[in-house]
DNA sequence: TGTAACATACATTTTAGTATGTATTTTAAA
DNA sequence: TTTAAAATACATACTAAAATGTATGTTACA
């Protein structure tokens, strides 16, 4: 075969990418071969090549797309208030996503249960990670800077290390649930989980 | 060279399992040679084939003998009550030591964020792996039911839901932690964490 | 003297990466 | 508008490196 429209050939490096996240989940990263993920996409090492250097590349690219995509999609269902509430809110969207997206939750498992991070990797997904991660916690800092000052907190709280830990509850919950060490909705687990946290912080 | 006495093949095993788990943290699983394995060590890869099939069994043994071993070094630290205090005495013991002994927390590191679970390794480790976590639970689960019949616990509690999120707790802080996301003692967040999340439990 | 505890050397497999081939679009000149 | 050239989107075939595993050798202990 040949060359194809412009088209085509964006279905094509979507088919590579939906592929290789296939591969990856079965087979591990280490294990997953050009050839296999090509040959599922329906087509041959060159293909793959020719859109990807390498597989960290392909790896990278695949992290990268999938996560932006899904903020985009989320974008305007994501409450802005800065209550408690809404915290909760913002999470329960992300965790419902997890719940009802097998593609997307899939997508998490491998990134966060499976996936061996080598250095080759980071360096290239570092930046979105990064800025991620920041962003997440900025955003929980500011609500609960907000909430203090509304007197809502306890006093006396670092509300860094608070935030960090909010995360880190998230984190672990999301982290639990796509290992399946248990069942269970994710999303009641998530809304609960936090809900007993943020009411040990009232008052 | 050759053969050497018992303690002195003891002393090999050792350091090779010693010298896996320095190079499994810095190539990551996949990278990691026997060749370079064995030359950290001081041996060649003759020697690694003599106690290891292959890097799956070497990895699952290292896995297992360093839980188990770091498991009977804290059996008589590890606090023995039912209330919630001794529940988060019994958390912070195992942060402390992920705290204080740096081989342990590079060992924890390796196998919690930065491994590569493939079938090969899951299967040889499952046992203890899934002991381990069914203990966990239980161990919590125990605790958060005699608080309940004490009366210490909100009405109508999922308690198996709350074990869950109680553990998946600490393993978000702990997974944060060994990730280096954010600075701070790990302890002291455990701690602090599981707090706010046990007042949330109670009244 | 046999075997445990390694070292050494080699064979085999695997896979990444490249080089080249080819059909089909685009592009652009005539 | 036609058509030749150039670039694109792959397929195929091959190379080269690397690492796994094995087979065999060697030495000291028991």
């Amino acid at each position: 075969m040949a060359r194809k429209c412009k088209e085509d050939a964006e279905k094509t490096r979507q088919a590579v990418i939906e592929s290789a996240l296939d591969v990856f989940s079965e087979k591990g990263y280490a294990k997953a071969t050009f050839d296999e993920i090509a040959a599922r996409a329906g087509f041959t090492k060159g293909a793959v090549y020719w859109y990807f250097r390498n597989k960290a590349d392909l790896v990278a690219a695949l992290i990268v797309e999938y996560m932006e995509r899904k903020r985009q999609e989320l974008a305007q269902n994501i409450p802005e208030g800065d209550t408690l509430e809404d915290l909760l809110d913002y999470f329960t969207v992300w965790a419902k996503v997890l719940r009802d997206d097998a593609r997307f939750s899939k997508f998490n498992r491998f990134v966060i249960c499976q996936m061996e991070w080598s250095e080759a990797v980071v360096s290239r997904v570092q930046k979105n990670l990064a800025t991620q991660t920041d962003w997440y916690l900025e955003k929980i800092n500011q609500v609960l800077v907000k909430c203090q000052e509304r007197g809502e907190l306890k006093k006396d709280l670092d509300l860094s290390m608070v935030s960090d830990i909010v995360r880190s509850t998230y984190m672990g919950i999301v982290f639990s649930s796509l290992n399946r060490f248990t069942g269970g909705n994710i999303d009641e687990k998530v809304r609960t989980g936090l809900s007993f946290l943020f009411e040990g912080l009232k008052k």
